[in-house]
DNA sequence: TGCCTTGTGTGCGTTAGCGTACATACTCAC
DNA sequence: GTGAGTATGTACGCTAACGCACACAAGGCA
């Protein structure tokens, strides 16, 4: 076996780093630390008090709300698009909500202190740059808890399933997912026989197809036309207000000038 | 018909507003206008440029999501807890949901500029105090958003219709909410019939009584029994978040030292 | 007063998803 | 390779909530 390469991991690799003005995130580089990010794992905002944000770049971890019953079942999820511990931020410094790792792999992460002296920096004309990047993000996770409700209401176990799988797959590289039906039920608060049936049905119309923790998505229109529109309206609003990926430059030369 | 008296309205029965430095609200007052709010009208955050944030003394809004078959579902309320507009300062000026107002009511309104100055004035060693306790507002509202969703998926229409009764109530003055069934449950996103029968059933047990559009809460301590925990997990966050209104003098004390 | 709109009550049959139980089939570690 | 442990497949009865259809009643307005 070859030795990882964590070379390979860079602060870049998530998206709303990626997005900071050139000057920002070199101010913060030394003192991201690449975590990896195992399968299970509590990422903050548990209860105790936050001593990081996370940022991830290959894991993908899932804001839930496990019960008193012990069911549970997903608001949010979050992966290389965003950040972790935004509660800190928020002034609360937790949340009722459970963060956990559902896809493992690896991410950065920054102290608190650190976090929260750049985040009350005050910029140029109005308050800093990565408050501005940052509260966009929160609304846009807002987006998605809030289409999470909806959906949870109205849509049936297949069109969640392909929102999730879509949404999953698009904060990752490949188009296979490691996971189980197991969690993937957990996330979505069903029967795990009920993702059984669904995805044997989405196999048999050859969208996906899987084996023991693996799904691979082989027709990811099919998928889309089998999601209910939340998946779009959470795609649309992320891209509407975070399309810095490619903006991260007009805001370094409108900082400069 | 005696003149109705507007002067008994004041902007800090809006706990936000009262939970105010004395110094920002004086500052504020001048620019918040009293506005009234009949039922079923929309209030910002419905796609175009936001002019104004409202803060609801008497009146509830709801925000809630219509999907494209024309079903709709609530993910969150603000009554006079709170404000709406948040779009504005997490920087996406919109969102997208709908805000319509659910009890009709007043409020006060601020244009939307003088939000923002006063949301990006820094002060004394933080960002603003404004900021602060917004962002803290904010962050209550995303657990209320996470509960719907959990709620949803999890519990049952007589739960649900609990929670939401007294979630409803806290935000009024007397015990009586003027409201019909078919709202109700279009704010549920269940069927009407189905919200008459558990008023029905409510009603048999003496927890509430009703006579067309209009309910009465006989036994606050008996809804809550029949409530699900979302009630109690919400409620404990906006007092843990903000449990400003006694704390303002705190604050204000603070800020002069 | 009486109409007419709007809200509420009730009774179907239908169905998606649940709970439970158990059978089979991968994979990984040894 | 073999077994243990875990993941997936399938079946069956059950229930909450749905969709629909219609009766009835309350209250505002003419």
């Amino acid at each position: 076996m070859l030795a990882v390469l964590p070379v390979r991991h860079t602060p870049s690799q998530n998206h709303l780093l990626a997005a900071l003005p050139a000057e920002i995130l070199e101010r913060l580089s030394p003192n991201l630390e690449l975590v990896s990010m195992p399968l299970g794992e509590a990422i903050c905002e548990s209860g105790g008090q936050l001593q990081h944000v996370y940022f991830p770049t290959t894991a993908i971890v899932s804001l839930h709300y496990i019960m008193e019953d012990g069911s549970s079942a997903e608001v949010a999820g979050v992966g290389n698009e965003g950040v972790l511990g935004i509660s800190l931020f928020m002034g609360g410094n937790t949340t009722p909500s459970q963060a956990t790792v559902q896809t493992a792999g690896h991410g950065f992460r920054l102290k608190a202190r650190l976090m929260m002296e750049e985040f009350d920096r005050a910029g140029g004309r109005r308050n800093g740059i990565l408050q501005n990047l940052f509260l966009r993000y929160t609304q846009a996770l807002m987006t998605q808890m809030s289409q999470t409700a909806v959906c949870n209401r109205h849509h049936s176990v297949e069109q969640q399933l392909c929102r999730w799988l879509l949404l999953t797959l698009d904060r990752l590289p490949s188009n296979e997912l490691t996971i189980t039906q197991e969690l993937i039920a957990s996330m979505l608060g069903v029967r795990r026989e009920g993702i059984t049936e669904t995805a044997g049905n989405l196999q048999r119309e050859g969208l996906i197809s899987y084996r023991r923790g693996h799904i691979t998505v082989l027709d990811r229109a099919g998928l889309e036309s089998h999601a209910c529109e939340c998946y779009r309206v959470v795609k649309h609003e992320f891209y509407r207000l975070l399309s810095d990926t490619g903006a991260a430059k007009k805001i370094r030369i409108n900082q400069r000038a």
